[in-house]
DNA sequence: CCATATTATGAATCAATGTTCATTTTTTCG
DNA sequence: CGAAAAAATGAACATTGATTCATAATATGG
């Protein structure tokens, strides 16, 4: 008996562990996730290819865990918000905002996260991801049904679309080039879109979005 | 010289081409683009692997090709509603209606044109799809406007969200499930979400769609 | 039927990446 | 220091599926 495992090594072992998330992570917004091999990911972390197989089991655990990493905190985000106990109206448009804002804050991110071509695993983290924010949408529509605030609509159906109207008008291949001036018109007319597939015509004036660092 | 093609085999050729296509689209109709391997193509094809080479220089171009195929006829009806001279707001509904209505009826065939994971050149074929859908709804929108129906806004913008919004609701993995009584409300809510956007309230009472043979 | 051009074949090859593992290096402690 | 355990290494290996190509089969016209 003449070896165990010591603090130092414990931290240095920790240590490599955040450098590879990092260094996928950087990866990830540089060039998307196709950018991320193994090989590229223990270069610039610093290490031998073999490596990372003793900290992660395989790749897709790897992109999964930086996928999650990542859209974690968009999601904690926006769930901070709809659990808030503003009007059900001010929670939609506060949301649909920030949402919209950190996406085209990080435009290549937000590519990755949502829009960019992934293989199944990704697409099931993905999913999880888009899941997350239709509910998030459905909840605070649901309760401005119930605040009489709107009609009544299939909520889950409407959360759908606008989970899938917001991704697709700020960085698919179909969002327009956009440059910082005009982000915020982008911003105003995609409330205006969301309020109106609502019912309201007279959309909260509110210009804030929550600031995070990120 | 002793060999020039004939009539004959000239057809026989045009036979393959055909079947291989015929063979790749039965695939992808089945279980997606993923299917559509080159071996399993030429199986069904009743040829060789190598065979398909000589009609078609690799897989992403017969996938492509497929893919073109099959969605350039939904383009087609698509555009053919938008072109005829009905009210702006009338033909809206109908392409709405249309689009939705095939989606649902062709699940699977929506969901590998639509959302399926997909390689990279599937992707840029998907784009061009995409992007006329919103061409067409941005078009629409513009004459609404023009002839006063709607209020101004964004039409490229509007169109994106509704491009985005459409596909997601229908065939992803947000969307709910939908069996065929309930087809028809998805239909309505559909509509009545994008009618909402453009700041209409009262829609078209049409509970048409353009049918087509497949 | 022959010579030749064309077409078809499918096993072998290639390519691109993820994964393994025998070997080396480092760490620990008596 | 030396033995033992852990950790790191990176070249070899595995995998998956597209692509090639030497060979065989078929078609044509004389």
């Amino acid at each position: 008996m003449a070896y165990r495992q010591t603090e130092n090594v414990a931290q240095r072992l920790e240590e490599n562990r955040r450098r590879i998330l990092k260094a996928a992570r950087e990866l990830v917004a540089e060039g998307g996730f196709a950018k991320a091999q193994i090989t590229a990911v223990a270069k610039r972390a610093g290490l031998a290819t073999g490596t990372l197989y003793r900290y992660f089991p395989s790749k897709d655990d790897l992109c999964r865990q930086v996928f999650r990493e990542v859209s974690s905190r968009e999601m904690n985000i926006l769930a901070g918000i709809a659990a808030s106990d503003h009007p059900a109206l001010d929670r939609f448009a506060l949301v649909l905002r920030t949402f919209s804002g950190r996406a085209l804050k990080s435009r290549r991110l937000a590519y990755a996260l949502l829009a960019e071509p992934v293989d199944v695993a990704l697409a099931e983290e993905r999913t999880r991801f888009r899941k997350t924010h239709a509910a998030i949408f459905a909840r605070i529509i649901d309760d401005a049904i119930h605040e009489g605030a709107v009609s009544p609509c299939d909520s889950k159906l409407v959360a759908a679309c606008i989970a899938g109207a917001i991704p697709t008008a700020l960085v698919g291949p179909l969002a327009p080039e956009t440059d910082a001036q005009s982000s915020d018109e982008v911003l105003t007319s995609i409330v205006k879109f969301c309020f109106g597939a609502l019912g309201v015509t007279s959309q909260s004036p509110t210009n804030t979005q929550v600031e995070t660092r990120i």
